[in-house]
DNA sequence: CCAGACGTTGTT
DNA sequence: GTCTGG
DNA sequence: CCAGACGTTGTT
DNA sequence: GTCTGG
């Protein structure tokens, strides 16, 4: 799953690496180390230009008699994704991109009784290694959206982020992950001329392995009032090195 | 036909 | 245990 | 995703 | 709104 992300950037910058004109953003955030659901977060719409939005994580269809939903719509399978009632009419129409600089995933530790003890892991893009600050480690989500009408008129834009398996990176934390887009596809997701889910699932393929890199962080992510630099602080240990090899993790608690 | 769901992950 | 809030 | 609440009446 | 279950 991916239930917490972050956009360690400026909204100019990811204005800048998503070919939003800066005179298009009325919005400006700042660096966020924890995104979640729930919040609202800069995502990318085209019209035939490319817009920057703040939506809302977690997907409340247009059909939907309240503001909420009482199932979670923070990820959509992209096993399906073309079926499901909340996401079939997004899929063909209202595609969007989900810009983040990483995102978490936890690995289930223990698995007595209650719940089992957690270790949160922070994935990144292996090429962005050293690129602080700048727009190269800017990737995109692939994401759906939908606007929301109240009685009263006001409108509510939420979105989701299609998950699929985990690749080998990701499988020892986690079964599943967030499909990442590569960068040759973006412009195509949002292409709003391409209606055919069978062209569009196409395009959602698991992200290479050998493209992303992984470390442990400590619990400071968990709480999602914590949104600073501690949250993907590389926590010393074991850890790192068992799971670059691509093995379970047990070693590290 | 109408009523009711519409979702994911993880855990058992 | 389960739902809500962030 | 995890953390934190989970309730009522009446009074300040 | 649209699909599934009864």
């Amino acid at each position: 799953m991916c239930g917490r992300y972050t956009l360690k950037v400026d909204t100019s910058q990811v204005a800048a690496r998503f070919h939003v004109p800066p005179t298009d953003v009325s919005v400006e955030t700042g660096p966020r180390y924890n995104i979640a659901p729930s919040q609202m977060n800069p995502v990318i719409i085209a019209d035939g230009d490319n817009h920057l939005e703040l939506m809302q994580w977690g997907l409340i269809p247009a059909w939907s008699k309240e503001a909420k939903t009482s199932y979670s719509t923070i990820n959509a399978r992209v096993e399906t994704v073309a079926t499901a009632s909340s996401y079939r009419k997004p899929l063909r129409r209202q595609r969007c991109l989900v810009p983040a600089t990483g995102f978490y995933e936890w690995q289930v530790i223990g698995g007595k009784s209650g719940r089992a003890a957690r270790q949160p892991f922070y994935f990144t893009l292996a090429q962005n290694r050293g690129a602080e600050g700048s727009a190269e480690q800017i990737f995109a989500f692939a994401g759906l959206y939908d606007v929301w009408r109240g009685a009263d008129g006001r409108e509510l834009h939420t979105y989701t982020i299609i998950t699929t398996g985990g690749n080998d990176l990701v499988l020892p934390v986690h079964e599943r992950m967030p499909i990442i887009m590569p960068r040759e596809v973006e412009q195509r997701w949002l292409d709003p001329t391409i209606t055919e889910p069978d062209e569009l699932l196409a395009l959602l393929q698991p992200y290479p392995a050998a493209l992303m890199h992984a470390y442990p962080v400590s619990a400071t992510v968990n709480s999602p009032a914590n949104d600073d630099q501690h949250c993907i602080t590389p926590l010393a240990g074991l850890g790192l090195a068992v799971l670059e090899n691509g093995f379970a993790v047990a070693s590290v608690v």
